[in-house]
DNA sequence: GATATACGTAACATATAAAGTTTCATGAGA
DNA sequence: TCTCATGAAACTTTATATGTTACGTATATC
């Protein structure tokens, strides 16, 4: 399959939310995403957890941010995702009797562990709030609307 | 499917020929992996292409390494494997006209491409003569043997 | 209270890619 | 000629993200 857009998925709709007022319900952030409700829900059902959004039922209804943008980072959220794996490569075999296999296991392992550790740490450096920022800045360039349909097909 | 290990497993392979005087047939290779050798052929097509290895048929064939271990990176061992995708990750989008997108793609656009960087330098870095010399200090600390069956279960 | 709305969840379907397997053709040495 | 070994195509298996359907539950409006 091809590689895993959740994280890239759950930002977009967060954004999306901090930019509207009153909740979205699943059904509005699907079309805005060109997926499925249920799918929504899947990727909020963690974040709901941690607290970063809440969800009402019924008439008037739908998913509102409970946390300050400033305060929660793309690692939280990435976490409230259940930590998916971020690489697509690894080693053959977590412990092998081969000598072989442990010296490249060793060298593939901590380039792989670098690799993992600086996503990480990017992670951790961008709040919601920086992204929320950046996007601000390209809206004042462009000279556009928040407004979810004029910036999605519909 | 589970994480990518072709570079993990090729790198074992080339090790174990670098060990072993004469050709070493896939069926030899594959018995080692704890796999099949069609596998291993799959593996080792890039490899003969660039002249990494050399493939002989018939009575006595099978693989020989064909080129210097201090000259070959395992950068140039995973490009003769097609440069399979590093990350798990990815945009949901490539080119969004969503501005929101836009920025959340940037944002992690640039820690993506960081980490892939990142790996890449990693594998230039190290030769195949590297590995072979981490496994050998590995090998005198153990004092064991370099024959096959000696370190892989049967 | 009845109805429509919206989330929660389970179950199932689809798509993709690595890995494993089977089969047959081809070439080389004994 | 017979056996060994690679080359390549085709098929199966497995794992996982994503998409879809269906049904239960809670809530607001009428």
């Amino acid at each position: 399959m091809r590689r895993d857009s959740r994280l890239s998925g759950v930002l977009h709709v967060l954004l999306h939310m901090a930019e509207h007022p009153g909740p979205m319900t699943s059904e509005m952030l699907a079309r805005a995403m060109g997926t499925n409700p249920v799918v929504i829900r899947r990727l909020m059902a963690g974040l709901r957890e941690r607290g970063f959004v809440r969800s009402e039922k019924g008439h008037g209804g739908g998913w509102t941010i409970a946390c300050d943008l400033a305060a929660v980072t793309l690692l939280d959220v990435y976490e409230a995702l259940g930590r998916p794996g971020l690489l697509a490569m690894g080693n053959r075999t977590e412990a092998p009797g081969c000598l072989v296999e442990q010296a490249v296991n060793a060298a593939l392992g901590d380039a792989f562990d670098e690799a993992e550790a600086l996503l990480l740490r990017r992670f951790g450096a961008l709040t919601l709030a920086a992204l929320s920022a950046d996007f601000h800045q390209r809206l004042a360039k462009r000279g556009g609307s928040t407004d979810l349909e004029k910036n999605h097909a519909a």
